[in-house]
DNA sequence: CCTACCGATCGGTAGG
DNA sequence: CCTACCGATCGGTAGG
C-alpha cells in the first residue's frame, strides 16, 4: 500500500495547503486533493464543508499562529533593539518553517470570498502594525534613526518574504542562522545605535 | 458610447494584464477580457493566439523592460555605492510604476507552461545576479561590510516588492521619493562606508 | 466511503 | 467581427 493515512479534516487541509501553494487555489480541483489522499472527490465533503472553507481555514490558522508567535517573541523583552531583532527573526522563521502556508497567504487573498477576505486582511494588518509600533518606539526614544518609520517597517516585513524560495534546510545554514541575518538587516535599516 | 477603443493585440494584453493581476490567470476567462473591450470572446483570437500566449507575452515584456532599465541605471556609474543605490531605486520605481505587470510576474509563474516558465525564471535570476554582482563588488573592495552578500542581495531585491500595495501616487511622496528611501535602506543593509 | 449525475463554465474552433 | 457549438472540467449533491 502507498497510502494508509486515515482521512481527517486536518489531512484534507494539509493536502490542500500543498496543492494550493504549488498550483494555486483555482488551479487545484477537489479531485486533485482527493487523489493525494487516495479517495474520491465527493468523499472529501464528509470531512470539510467546501473548497472555499478549506482555503479560509488554512489561511486563518496560519495567521493566528504567526500573530501568536510574534507576541511570544516580544513578551518580556524590554530593549527596543532586541524587540525589533526578535520580531524580525520570528517573522523570517515563520516564512522558512511554513513555506506552503505563507505562499497561500501571499497569493490567494484574492481567492477568498467576503467576509473571510477582509478578516484575513485585518489580521495581516495587525501583524504589520505590531512591527511598526516597535520601529516607532525605537525612533521616539532615540535608539533608531530612520526618516520614515512606516516605510522602514514595510521593508523589514517584506525583505525575508522570498527567503523560503532559496533556503535549503539541509544546507550549511539553519533557519535560525538565516533569521538572525535578517534580524541584523532590520537593525541596520532603522539606523540602530547601541546603548 | 463607453468604449471606442480599437481592439489591438496591445489592447487585449493591457486588459488581460489588469485582470490577471486582480483575479489571477486561472480566475480570468477570455470572456472577462473580451467584456472589457466590448467584444465577444471568440473575437480575441483574431488578435492573440491563445490565453497562455497572453500571459507569457505580458511577463516577457515586463522582464525585458526591467532588465533594460537596470542596465541603463548602472551604465557609466563607477562608484559601487552609487551603483547599489541606483539599482535599488530603479527596481522600486519599476514596482511602483508597473504594479499590475509586477503582480503578474510575482504570482503567475506557476501558470506558465514550459518552455515559457523556465525562460521567465532565467530572466528573473539574471536580474538577481546583477544586483548580487554589485553587492559582491562592494564587499570585495571594502566599501561594503556584510556577512552574507547573497542573502543581502535577496533582501534588497525583495524589500520593496510590496510597496505598490500601499503607495499612493497622489499622496505626499512621489515614486522617486519612495525609491530613494529604499536606496538608502539598501546601503544600510550592506554596511556601506563612505569614501 | 462509493458511483452517478447535475448545471455551470471553460478555452477554443467552425463557419460565415 | 458575430453566433453556434465542441469536448473537457469544475464544485457540489443524491442516493445508497
Amino acid at each position: 500500500m502507498t497510502k494508509s493515512t486515515v482521512v481527517s479534516p486536518q489531512a484534507v487541509r494539509d493536502a490542500a495547503r500543498d496543492l494550493f501553494a504549488s498550483q494555486g487555489y483555482r488551479g487545484t480541483s477537489m479531485k486533485d486533493i482527493a487523489q493525494v489522499l487516495d479517495v474520491s472527490a465527493p468523499s472529501l465533503y464528509n470531512h470539510v464543508p467546501s473548497k472555499q472553507d478549506l482555503l479560509h481555514t488554512i489561511m486563518d490558522v496560519a495567521m493566528d499562529r504567526a500573530l501568536a508567535a510574534l507576541e511570544v517573541a516580544l513578551a518580556g523583552v524590554n530593549d527596543v533593539a532586541d524587540q525589533l531583532r526578535r520580531a524580525t527573526e520570528v517573522t523570517v522563521l515563520d516564512f522558512l518553517e511554513n513555506p506552503a502556508e505563507v505562499t497561500v497567504c501571499n497569493t490567494e487573498i484574492r481567492s477568498l470570498e467576503e467576509p473571510y477576505r477582509q478578516a484575513i486582511i485585518d489580521k495581516r494588518d495587525a501583524y504589520g502594525r505590531r512591527i511598526l509600533a516597535v520601529v516607532e518606539h525605537g525612533c521616539a526614544t532615540g535608539r533608531f534613526d530612520v526618516a520614515e518609520p512606516r516605510v522602514a517597517s514595510f521593508a523589514i516585513l517584506e525583505m525575508g518574504n522570498n527567503a523560503k524560495a532559496w533556503f535549503d534546510p539541509r544546507g550549511h545554514y539553519t533557519a535560525q542562522d538565516v533569521a538572525a541575518l535578517y534580524g541584523s538587516f532590520a537593525l541596520r535599516i532603522v539606523g540602530h545605535r547601541a546603548g
